[in-house]
DNA sequence: GCTTCAATGTAGACACCGACAACACCCGGG
DNA sequence: CCCGGGTGTTGTCGGTGTCTACATTGAAGC
């Protein structure tokens, strides 16, 4: 190829985090079951063959976007809790919740991924340690709350498994059209509010449960 | 064709149905990922064109699966709730939730179809009814509940996005190998209980939330 | 009972896809 | 300098979704 062509540069450089983007993109756009490694490729104006020197498989790409996404919650999660470092466990628990929802909400390719019932099968190390360092920083936050005195007859994985499913399930209900169809004018942080204070109730320190 | 051989008459009678049979088995054993029309049209002995006579695409499939799912789902639900059906609205609340959740639990595949991410794209009239179905006999319960004084203070569409988050994300999230890794020996109507415990208690009312 | 017709199943074709193998290019460490 | 491994390309294979034209059937209406 000519030598000034700057266009197609033989190695692109960064194709793995270019199509980890793309397929994102893909998702948000028409869906996870239109996702085609071609498709990427020709988008990227790579050859089909390309993706293959970056994931084995079809399923090897899903699996690392899921991971991807999982990283990202965290990440969000996480900061979403800083502003509160120095409150009760109680409030720190609650702002991790909001966290997460508002990532999901926000990032809802990524949150595809992360929800796709085959991601599991094809779970590699990676995606299994995504999945467990998220899992720590709520089961950290839960067993502070028990130390301070609240849910102190229930087990913690299990406060731990019930505080991440809520605003879990609730992004993923959010995903269907009718869901919430009565209350569609409620701002968005303010129903995200509500929904975290059924959880872990911060507004009315009496309401508390033993 | 000779007039004694049952084995394969040119009509299946009900290719419809064992399509879509076939198709939950399949999600079963090998993933969504791996269902493929022409597969499950070798498997029921019928030729690669014969599923289009039923549905026009994958998709329409996909659908069908889910809004049976949901339907099943709201069977289930109804089901667990019945024997309660004179006691207090949050006694039957915490019922339907617990049974929700234990079908999600022993019907993975029909959970799988209805958790996958694409569905809602797909959605025809008759799954969106399916939904609003299964979210009616939730809110209710719900509205009878605070009619009795419970959760006076939050909207009931909010309330019922709640309860209904929480057996959706935890039966999701126990998909994960490693969710509640730390207490895998517990049996699951316990297990389950305690969680809904957590969304609507029943067992010390005392510690009831206004 | 015969005809006719819509529903259902079949067979072939086409474009697309995932995966693999053989080859081409390029950069950096020796 | 060179050369080896990483990256991208091209060609190929079987499998898949969907469309179209054709075959078979059961049943409704005469």
């Amino acid at each position: 190829m000519a030598a000034g062509n700057k266009a197609r540069p033989y190695h692109h450089g960064d194709l793995r985090d270019a199509i980890l983007t793309r397929a994102a993109e893909i998702i948000g756009e028409r869906g996870i079951e239109a996702l085609s490694l071609r498709a990427i490729a020709r988008d990227l104006g790579v050859s089909h063959g390309a993706p293959n020197r970056h994931f084995r498989s079809k399923a090897e790409l899903l699996a690392a976007l899921a991971t991807e996404a999982w990283q990202a919650a965290r990440t969000a999660t996480l900061a979403a809790a800083e502003k509160h470092s120095s409150e009760n466990p109680h409030v720190r628990l609650n702002a991790l919740g909001r966290g997460f929802l508002r990532w999901a909400m926000n990032n809802p390719a990524l949150f595809t991924a992360l929800l796709h019932p085959d991601v599991n099968r094809y779970a590699d190390d990676s995606l299994r340690i995504a999945q467990l360092e998220f899992e720590q920083i709520i089961h950290e936050v839960v067993v502070e709350t028990q130390a301070d005195g609240r849910y102190s007859g229930t087990d913690s994985n299990v406060l731990t498994l019930y505080t991440n499913a809520v605003p879990y399930g609730i992004a993923a209900l959010l995903r269907t059209p009718l869901a919430l169809s009565g209350s569609g004018k409620i701002n968005q942080d303010e129903l995200i509010a509500e929904l975290m204070e059924l959880v872990v109730p911060i507004r009315h320190p009496g309401d508390e449960r033993q």
